[in-house]
DNA sequence: CCAATACGCAACCATTTGGTTGCTTGTCAA
DNA sequence: TTGACAAGCAACCAAATGGTTGCGTATTGG
């Protein structure tokens, strides 16, 4: 579960949308979750492994059936690290940039 | 700038990286964003492209060189929207799904 | 029991991605 | 003015991605 995983799961809008189905209702079945997706079984299959590789996914087995449960910590994680990261000047990040692109040679290089 | 273009502009680590070469110092020409990269110039370029493209970097031209800023807008939208949509239950969000991988058709269903 | 159901596995294919090289354009400085 | 430097453009290539199909396996309900 790198974090690279997770950012490449999250950037493919079925398994985003996947993502939802779990979140609207938890512990669906592989049939379920492929209901409204204009694929197959195995496409869907595809984006689950990687979402479960990404650990955004867990997964149980009952019987015949695989049930699937939406896991959010690695988002959170995520978003925590990148936002603080470029937390310093949130509300002034336009301004500046602003300024930037406008400025020429200001002196700060 | 699609939301679709942020999350897939994040997916590489390259253009991770990139953005954090900007955030620790701003304004930097293509050159200078290249240094460290075991890569051509102009691939550099390419991920550059795809990280305008989501609105995460901005240029201006300044005499024959080109200038790169960080615009961290697009990264606080996704975050906010992401973090908020699952920050249901975030604190228990662990426990839950321990809970669901054990129990045996909690009733939920 | 056995047929239907739910899913897994593997080969295959088209398109996208991430990189390269070669050449051109524009700008600065000696 | 002209050579060197910064960047742009386009063609090309290998590998990864995202999908398909066909078939195999295990579980369940009638």
């Amino acid at each position: 579960m790198s974090m690279d995983d997770v950012f490449k799961a999250l950037a493919d809008p079925v398994r985003r949308q996947l993502l939802d189905s779990l979140h609207q209702r938890n512990g669906q079945t592989l049939g379920e979750l492929c209901e409204g997706h204009d694929m197959s079984r195995q496409a869907v299959t595809k984006h689950l492994t990687i979402l479960e590789d990404a650990n955004l996914v867990a997964t149980r087995k009952d019987g015949r059936e695989k049930l699937h449960f939406l896991n959010p910590l690695p988002i959170f994680e995520i978003a925590d690290r990148w936002v603080r990261k470029f937390e310093h000047g949130r509300l002034r990040a336009l301004d500046e940039l602003k300024k930037n692109l406008e400025g020429k040679s200001d002196g700060k290089r």
